[in-house]
DNA sequence: CGTGAAATTATATAAGT
DNA sequence: ACTTATATAATTTCACG
């Protein structure tokens, strides 16, 4: 994890699907290489997915949401971070220091299917409190914070 | 977007750099119409990004945050949201019903330039009030919700 | 809107430095 | 590790249903 990778990592992370030639432009270095620093990256679980930005409205997700979850005690955790996995609505979920013990991000059709979404997680085993904030604008959605290649 | 619209646009959420060609297999529809229907979602703006997901520890981020943040008067957003964008450690930021006006979440190296941080955001203009939770795991973290094509 | 074929690019492989 | 050259594969363009 040099510097090139750096770059390289910069490069897809703003346009994952650009090819490795134009990567190759950039950083200066030829498309073979390139191609086998991705390639080492990706291997070495330091790419972990290749993905998309999709404007939620536009996908028909008018409500965005942050819910804030506590468990009665850590023996849940398991079975709730499943259904944190498994639910396509949630798009983040952090576990945190605090009042609460989760912090989760959900993109959903409308207030009644948050409403459905609230009720599956408030009964989820353990789940003994529960706080929701609404999302007036998302001003900025990333997932990795790329630091410049020195 | 109809709904091989959304077959195509879950492929990509997936893994965005798998070909066309590899799509065209998955949708049963051949490779022209899979690279004119993606161009069509880029052109409408239901593709934002191509990007990747890193794994934070391993490009050297061991600290991860939530920030909320208020501001005294709503004339300070504009200066307020060019920050957000402006900085790279900032990953997501969402304006907010609630207590406090925004959330920030904040990937950076160590606890040392989180506090760094913390004093650059409480030194913009009409931020009055933060609070902050470190993320001791986080279970997931996407940034599109792709229902099921039905 | 969709297909299929030809032309252009990109990627993968291998040999040499 | 990087480069260059070659082979394989993907994308783009376009004529046509």
């Amino acid at each position: 994890m040099d510097s090139m990778d750096r770059s390289i990592l910069k490069c897809l992370s703003e346009n994952s699907r650009q090819s490795a030639t134009e990567i190759s432009q950039t950083v200066h270095l030829s498309v073979a290489a390139v191609i086998e620093r991705i390639r080492k990256l990706e291997r070495n679980g330091i790419i972990r997915q290749y993905t998309v930005v999709a404007d939620q409205h536009k996908i028909g997700n008018d409500v965005t949401a942050l819910m804030e979850v506590s468990l009665e005690h850590p023996k849940y955790y398991d079975e709730f971070t499943k259904v944190m996995h498994d639910n396509p609505s949630i798009v983040a979920c952090d576990y945190l220091t605090g009042d609460y013990d989760f912090m989760l991000k959900i993109q959903t059709k409308s207030s009644e299917t948050l409403e459905q979404l609230h009720r599956i997680i408030k009964s989820i085993k353990g789940v003994s409190n529960t706080k929701t904030y609404f999302v007036l604008k998302e001003i900025k959605c990333g997932t990795t914070a790329m630091a410049e290649a020195q």
